[in-house]
DNA sequence: CAGTGAGCGAGCTTCCGCTTGACTT
């Protein structure tokens, strides 16, 4: 018999709570939600008042027996899963499946995992709150009809297996708009005003001093810098400033992963398997968590290591409050479980992820910065603009010993210099004014972790779902994360030295960018379809709005069948027009004639991607097709790019008596002579202009490689080989590859001694993703044939 | 590996939020 048996979501914390509770207690995990909506089906009665249909899934079937079976040996069930809507929800389905008592079920909350927190728990039982449950069930209904309803009408209008929802096609909208935004920037350049003084004789000390605005362009920019030639520059005012800098608060996991990308050049999937890993060997805590809060415990912990570690006047307990929209704060920040630990064993992303968490932490609880900044304002005799010299002096560090946060701000200057000593009065000695070319910057692209700050901001998505939302927008096609080329450009510079003004030109590349989200054509139509359509459940605060009706459910002033059935009459109707009204959507663009045969060049997704097609399906002749290339767009791609692409493939000429061509094929630019494939290096070579003489010599090259390749052949069947791989010999048969044991020799293998391999090791090197593929569909076929 | 892109039209795909493995090289 079990006296108490109390079930928490994650084992992990099972392990630590059994430890605080002693021998009465056993501690179990649900992982999660052990009963959802069946998955192939919308699993709502819509005759029914909405009526959930609810089943445990394949894969939760054993754990809930097991439960099952400990419920029946127990006394008294805790239900302890985490204190928010998703929690509740968790106890009222174990209640529900375990077939649990009234009488013998307490529902406890605790939102650290400290001892003194669960005992107290355990004295505060209270039962499973229903409006709660009901807030989560709208939730989980809502996202179903959204989700399940609009996907199909995806696959009828657009492509099969796409999908929309009310998270992932608002950030898709996200990266699409701020696409648009990037392709309308009109760039415009104005000057920066820079004159740089020396202070005495030794040139070593000197003084630079800007223009506070830009001069709008070079006329103007010349014409200030005559009136400077002979001018007196005289220190007008010289004052300072004190002012301060706060420590930013302790994670939660957005800000983790915005940070873990900046510092550490982390993707959020990621961070998060590291945070698990941190998390499940107890040096850190729950890694999903909006809340900035910290225990009790945790404060005193940071103050006596940063006493102990920094001296009493770094130390400044301090709680930060959330800023976040409909945060529900169940958890802890993300902290180190024990803070003395400044440094953890484990793999060195591990290492690195853990301390950048200190750190944060520690700084989190440690004194503002205290700062000195210095204005100077040096008149010029010729005309009545003035410059500005700025510095900066921190008189105490305070947090900024142990940590700085960073910012996304990419053109952001470090401006903490010490300004030298100046007296009001004091005449300085001009050595010369720069003014320099500066350009405005389109707004930035985001990256993985800059998007799941913006979601937070819209309180769209939670914690546990970031990453995975990042990962299907990818999946789905509709959003590419791609490194950028930087481009050449020219601006000018003007110095004035000696009372003689010099232009140069100069050049800079700018623009090259790395792992930011671009989105695909896909992504362009769909979003334009959804946006069209749904707009009100693409509107960027339909989730605010539906989670203030949540919190009525919550709060018992709503009743959740009701909301429900007030989003869903419209909404359906809404979906039944569209599957009418609306056209298949492919994204066609015309791009004009093309005069060489007069049909119309159209640019549209086909069933391979993105396409450029030449005359029509009604013409008769056949239309001719290309796909676009890697970074062109339907939207934005010119007639004459357009026709560019039916330059390929091209003959390019002959070598020992056959075609030598060049193409752009599904991986990337290639050249073929007698059906054998060269690749060619993007930025190396190009299968526009690449030259017969080039294409022999990669062809030289390849059959050089292809030689050292091939270890064996044999003469019984050609479709046998030995050839050296990337992991050493491999027998190659029919397109299948075979692993040669260890105790061979592979380069004095008989013909009888490779089939016999081939016969008894059977297929296994070949490549990973065709492996799983086939296994998942032989799973789903299995699965089919059961029902 | 380097092509394809109507036509015939089965049966499949899909959501968001809770949680971990189970796979391979």
């Amino acid at each position: 018999m079990i006296e108490n048996l109390v079930i928490v979501e994650s084992p992990a914390k099972a392990q630590t709570i059994e430890k605080f509770l002693g021998k009465d207690f056993t501690v179990k995990s649900s992982y999660g939600h052990i009963r959802d909506l069946e998955k192939n089906t919308l699993s709502i009665d819509l005759e029914n008042n909405f009526k959930p249909l609810y089943i445990v899934p394949e894969d939760k079937k054993k754990l809930v027996s097991e439960l099952k079976k400990l419920v029946k040996e127990s006394k008294i069930v805790w239900l302890a899963s985490d204190e928010d809507r998703e929690g509740e929800a968790i106890s009222w389905h174990l209640y529900e499946e375990l077939g649990l008592k009234k009488e013998q079920t307490r529902r406890i909350v605790f939102n650290e995992i400290t001892k003194d927190a669960i005992l107290k728990a355990i004295k505060n039982p209270r039962f499973i709150d229903e409006n709660l449950v009901n807030a989560q069930q709208a939730r989980r209904l809502l996202d179903r009809m959204v989700g399940y309803e609009i996907s199909p009408i995806l696959w009828r209008k657009v492509r099969p297996s796409l999908s929309a929802g009310r998270v992932q096609s608002v950030a898709v909208r996200l990266i699409v708009e701020r696409e648009r935004e990037i392709t309308a920037f009109k760039s415009s350049s104005s000057y920066r005003v820079a004159a740089n003084f020396h202070l005495d004789d030794l040139k070593k000390n000197n003084l630079i001093a800007e223009l506070p605005n830009k001069i709008e362009n070079s006329e103007l920019t010349l014409k200030f810098l005559e009136k400077c030639k002979n001018a007196t520059f005289k220190v007008a005012d010289v004052f300072t400033k004190p002012s301060k800098k706060s420590p930013a608060a302790p994670f939660t996991t957005s800000t983790l992963q915005q940070e873990a990308s900046r510092k550490l050049g982390y993707s959020v999937a990621q961070t998060m398997t590291i945070a698990q890993k941190l998390y499940e060997s107890g040096k850190i805590t729950y890694m999903r968590t909006d809340s900035v809060n910290l225990s009790e415990t945790a404060v005193g912990m940071a103050k006596d290591i940063i006493v102990k570690e920094f001296g009493a006047k770094y130390s400044n307990p301090r709680q930060f409050k959330t800023k976040s929209k409909g945060a529900q704060e169940a958890h802890e920040a993300i902290r180190p479980t024990y803070m003395a630990n400044m440094e953890t064993e484990g793999s060195s992303q591990e290492k690195r992820l853990y301390e950048l968490i200190w750190k944060r932490t520690v700084a989190s609880q440690m004194s503002d910065a205290a700062l000195e900044k210095t204005t100077a304002i040096i008149d010029i005799s010729t005309t009545k603009e003035k410059l500005e010299a700025n510095g900066e002096v921190i008189k105490f560090d305070g947090f900024l010993k142990v940590y700085l946060e960073s910012t996304d701000d990419e053109n952001e200057e470090e401006n903490t210099k010490l300004l030298p000593p100046l007296s009001v009065g004091q005449v300085l000695k001009l050595r010369n004014i720069n003014a320099t070319e500066r350009f405005t910057y389109h707004p930035p692209r985001y990256t993985e972790a800059s998007l799941v700050k913006k979601l937070e901001e819209l309180g769209i998505g939670r914690p546990s779902t970031y990453a995975p939302t990042i990962s299907t927008i990818q999946q789905r096609g509709y959003i590419i994360k791609e490194d950028k080329l930087g481009n050449e450009r020219k601006f000018n510079v003007f110095i004035l030295q000696d009372n003689k003004i010099e232009e140069t030109v100069k050049t800079e590349i700018t623009g090259a960018e790395k792992s930011k989200l671009f989105p695909n054509d896909i992504g362009l139509v769909v979003n334009d379809f959804l946006v069209s359509y749904f707009q009100n459940i693409l509107d960027y605060n339909f989730t605010a709005s539906v989670e203030k009706q949540f919190d009525e459910i919550a709060e018992g002033t709503l009743k959740w069948t009701d909301m429900i059935g007030k989003f869903y009459h419209p909404f359906h109707t809404k979906v039944t027009e569209t599957i009418a009204n609306s056209e298949r959507n492919v994204g066609e663009r015309n791009l004009g004639i093309d005069t060489q045969s007069g049909k119309t060049v159209l640019v549209k997704i086909g069933r391979f991607g993105p396409m450029a097609q030449i005359g029509e399906a009604s013409d008769e002749d056949k239309p001719r097709f290309a796909s676009l290339l890697k970074g062109q767009r339907i939207d934005t791609i010119s007639l004459e790019e357009a026709l560019e692409l039916f330059k390929l493939p091209r003959i390019i000429g002959q070598f020992e008596g056959k075609d030598v061509t060049a193409g752009i094929g599904r991986f990337g630019p290639y050249i073929v002579h007698n059906s054998k494939f060269v690749s060619l290096k993007a930025g190396v070579d190009d299968p526009f202009t690449i030259s017969i003489d080039r294409a022999v010599e990669l062809i030289n090259i390849k059959r050089i490689d292809d030689q050292n390749k091939t270890i064996l052949t044999f003469s019984q069947d050609a479709d046998l080989t030995v050839l050296n791989g990337r992991w050493g010999a491999y027998i190659s048969y029919k397109k299948e590859n075979y692993k040669i044991p260890k105790t061979q020799d592979a380069t004095k293998l008989s013909y009888e001694a490779c089939m016999e391999i081939i016969k008894t090791t059977g297929s296994k090197s070949s490549g990973r993703k065709t492996i799983s593929k086939s296994k998942v569909k032989t799973i789903s076929k299995t699965k089919a044939k059961k029902k």
